[in-house]
DNA sequence: TGACATAATTTTGAATGCAAAATTAAATAT
DNA sequence: ATATTTAATTTTGCATTCAAAATTATGTCA
């Protein structure tokens, strides 16, 4: 008895739903860092109750991305600069480790596919188009964590990304840094081309050392200055 | 009804102080996986409502300690041997990081506590008393994470050794299996009192590594034997 | 008896209600 | 006017309630 399970209702409790969207509106940058988040609003503007919400509210807090004061709410986490310097070698760690399992496992499509994206980014670069080459970047550096076959690390990364993703948006590059990250990027091509994991995580680790310099350099600017 | 009040809760928000004590229980294997979680029971047992109940359960779920199954409630998640070759390189990753970082920051102070954690699970080992052997190397491996001072980074660590602490604990090692951990063991206190960073964390991995194996072997014996 | 249908019970997801805490507004004194 | 109380309002944390779903129990008929 195979059922297809394409066409299957997928229910979500609303909890879930309300994560995601949550999500959504912080990296987004509809509810900015340091923000109150508007409880009641929310409820009314999704049509839920409470419950639902501030069970998100919950879950996302203890993803890092909300901060709860008790008897006082919860509040867009305000990502500071120990932070970034916090989350960003974490994240290192991890992203070297995919590129070591992506080159393991990663197949022939998959780094096409990662090359197709590659050149877009690089048109894009070429273009000055900084949306668009972000949003090429994001899908390399995704398409590789997918390659790694490793779901715990995925979701460890994503949690860790979304705390910073916005930093890491609003923050743009020098002309410098933004050609050092495409050459970075070059690199990290190749090392997939030929499947070395070593090289792949060793690259991964620097590029995000370098995005670390370009996205404290600016919240340290504008936050203080 | 009958409540016993040495296990009613009295300190801060419900849902925080229930989220660690369901961590306990099923670290500690009250509850064990695979089994459902039995809300009622446990609002009884805590003398709490639904609600914080509820919402703790939902923290537990995004990290991976709960699985929630819409419509039919909660349940221990099961650590599959999949599971594990998931967590541990990931925990191995972070475990290198951590030895990297704490050889930068380590204080003298702190290696000597290490040794003296060292020592104290020597002698353990020697005289075979597992379950003292195991909270001294735990203090050890905390202490290591900590002189990274890097909060995130511990977070990360904590949530995935929660959700393999247990089987981590119920395998017991082989004699053989034993005396390497104790040699890397020997390596990794070498390595910190020289704060060679590279070095600890490659132990680190490697000492994790080897836990795998004793860990996801025994598991298969246990679920299918 | 056993396969199936149907009713009773329990469990679950989410809305609502309520008391305590926090915030804001108003009132009083200086 | 400016502090400082005090009162009104809102927000928060949690309990309770309620409808829908799932589970179990009961009944029906071959």
């Amino acid at each position: 008895m195979n059922i297809s399970m394409d066409e299957a209702i997928v229910r979500r409790s609303l909890h879930d739903e309300l994560v995601e969207r949550l999500q959504r509106l912080i990296i987004e940058g509809e509810l900015t860092p340091g923000e109150k988040v508007p409880e009641k609003e929310l409820c009314e503007r999704y049509n839920v109750s409470r419950t639902p919400m501030r069970e998100a509210l919950k879950v996302l807090a203890s993803e890092g991305l909300v901060t709860l004061t008790p008897n006082r709410g919860s509040s867009v986490t305000a990502v500071t600069v120990e932070d970034l310097e916090e989350v960003f070698p974490v994240m290192g760690a991890l992203e070297a480790l995919s590129g070591e399992l992506a080159c393991e496992k990663i197949t022939a499509a998959e780094i096409a596919a990662i090359g197709k994206f590659h050149h877009e980014m690089i048109g894009h670069y070429k273009a000055q188009r900084l949306p668009e080459y972000f949003a090429a970047n994001e899908a390399i550096h995704t398409a590789i964590l997918k390659a790694a076959r490793n779901e715990t690390l995925a979701a460890q990364h994503r949690m860790l990304s979304a705390r910073v993703r916005r930093a890491r948006y609003l923050a743009n590059m020098t002309r410098e840094r933004w050609d050092k990250a495409v050459a970075e990027h070059e690199e990290i091509l190749a090392a997939i081309q030929v499947r070395d994991g070593r090289q792949l995580g060793a690259i991964l680790k620097q590029h995000l050392r370098n995005k670390l310099e370009t996205v404290s350099e600016w919240l340290r600017r504008d936050t203080q200055g």
